[in-house]
DNA sequence: CTATTTTTGTTTTACGATAACTTTTTTTAT
DNA sequence: ATAAAAAAAGTTATCGTAAAACAAAAATAG
């Protein structure tokens, strides 16, 4: 059997109490009676138990981390950012995933609040129901947003906006005229690149086309071969595409083009999102948008601590990430 | 105030137990009975506290993963297929890092054996210590290795030794007479991997020659470019190169090849490991060998929940998965 | 040298749920 | 009609820990 405070209390003739006391260092024990115990609990190898312990506290000292791992890179590099900084802290990770199916979304978020097994909850890239969230705060359980924006909530979030704007202006300073966009379907993001990329257009006097613009669900490298078909059919004289929809569709833009005898940079100019590992292996390498995502994830886990903290200034904090244009061959 | 069962029970007019046995379906309630509470139920939105439950029944229904997901990439897909397989069950995932320092390894598995977080525990790609795992069974923690193989315990495995022979035979018989090997500097992966290379080699009649093979320790894409440098050194007649330390490496070879002007595949072939997801996408193409990663989780999760349910013959299984050579142009 | 603090523990209760036992009610058998 | 059996629900104890309330001994004050 497992040795438990109980067990140890009997050995050194105190009780549960006492022990517990010793545990959490009250300054009510006396230096004899703790060195007495703090012996007990080495010789039995005694390790407390989380689950007595959160019962009575009310505290699981788990952090939920929510996305669907299987649409994108982000989420992943965002975990490993979460996990650096959570291993510093007596946290843990539960990781849930919507698989991508969106109908589950608010499941899942049901059953982390009720059932209690979190005391803070990142979400990332999803967009949450407001009220569902606000029975988040009711219920005490912390909650911050990664890359999605929801009122009165804390977000830790990505320029896209000037990202887009950067990344489509670069592309008309290289004297193109017909620039594609490549990007999502839905979430804040999207509109957001769609948004940057509008605001340099007009400001340069190119006039909106949305032909140019083809949407994509997936992210995935697929995407960036039928973008490339779909685009072309639009429009013959493409001469540049930013793709908002990440370096992975980029990639397969590129894989495309090639095929079909269209010389990148000189044909058609491309810009990917993310800047992932493999975006300055390619020929030509990726210009892209650089998103420093594992930063992004500590951050948020960080301010999910404040929040669990109680800190007040933290509750709608909204932390802005700023973009860095990665110049390499591809335009 | 979170609802609890003694809510429901006032407000139907029955004990706690009785709830609680409608919750779990006890037979001993009469259909009447559980349309009441179960009606409460809903709308007094009640949902089981899972702390409660465990502190009780000695189960967590979580799974633990601890791998190092800065080693390499085999981590973090395998936790993706670990988690695919996992959303149907009731369980949960906490992710546990080592961050790739090996020490933390054992203060780690102490942790989750001895605060009783998970129920079952898969290791990927770490050795641990036999005796502390020995504690684990006896502490009635169930145990799964993947890719590291611990006496008695259940495993799942990759065959390295067929998998490093097939490259290796291939470059063989591509008329490649100074191979050289790249392979990790630790676990029994790297051992096995050497080990088939030897195989290969001595089949064909080939000598082995220990300055042909560069041992790596991050996986690194710079590792690539270093063991391209070192290996140059050592052999003139380098032809080509079998990167058993996986495919970001083999890439980084190419990457590092490349600038010194040396053509892949005609001055040196390489073919590289796991077949991730660029590997396709590099020019020329990247011959290598498949790993079925996500697949490999899956079944070690399966594997788990067999040894948590008290599968007898699961407890000391081991799943071998079988390497398939993908043949692109890099050789 | 008594009264008051301070120090050091102990008791008691609680967290939320469940399992084992008991009691009450209903049904069935004789 | 009454005992025995079965069904339904209620009681109590428990999991491991911690916090609040309480108590005794030791130390200090006046």
């Amino acid at each position: 059997m497992r040795v438990t405070i109980k067990d140890i209390a009997k050995k050194v003739g105190v009780t549960p109490a006492t022990v517990s006391m010793v545990i959490n260092n009250s300054p009510k024990i006396s230096q004899e009676t703790k060195d007495r115990v703090l012996k007990a609990i080495k010789e039995m190898n005694y390790h407390p138990n989380y689950i007595g312990r959160s019962l009575v506290k009310g505290k699981t000292n788990n952090i939920a981390v929510v996305a669907s791992f299987f649409a994108s890179l982000f989420a992943l590099e965002a975990v490993r950012g979460i996990e650096f900084n959570l291993r510093k802290t007596p946290y843990n990770l539960i990781l849930y995933s919507t698989k991508g199916m969106d109908e589950n979304e608010d499941d899942l978020l049901e059953r982390i609040l009720y059932e209690r097994r979190a005391d803070g909850v990142i979400i990332i890239s999803l967009k949450a129901k407001k009220e569902l969230m606000d029975e988040f705060k009711k219920e005490g359980v912390a909650v911050v947003f990664l890359e999605e924006l929801i009122e009165d909530f804390p977000t830790v979030k990505f320029n896209n906006i000037k990202a887009a704007f950067l990344a489509t202006e670069y592309l008309i300073k290289n004297k193109r005229k017909n620039i594609g966009l490549i990007v999502g379907n839905k979430g804040m993001n999207a509109e957001e690149r769609l948004h940057g990329y509008k605001e340099a257009l007009s400001k340069h006097g190119i006039e909106f086309n949305s032909e140019l613009v083809h949407t994509v669900v997936d992210y995935s490298f697929e995407d960036g071969e039928k973008a490339l078909n779909s685009l072309l059919e639009k429009s013959k004289k493409l001469d540049a595409v930013f793709c908002a929809a990440g370096d992975i569709t980029a990639i397969g833009f590129m894989d495309a083009a090639k095929e079909k005898g269209i010389n990148i940079p000189d044909d058609i100019a491309i810009i990917g999102f993310d800047d992932v590992y493999i975006a300055n292996l390619t020929t030509p390498a990726l210009t892209t948008i650089r998103q420093p995502i594992a930063k992004m994830g500590m951050q948020s886990f960080d301010l999910l601590l404040e929040v669990i903290e109680g800190k007040e200034e933290s509750e709608k904090k909204i932390i802005s990430f700023e973009p860095e244009l990665i110049i390499r061959e591809s335009v």
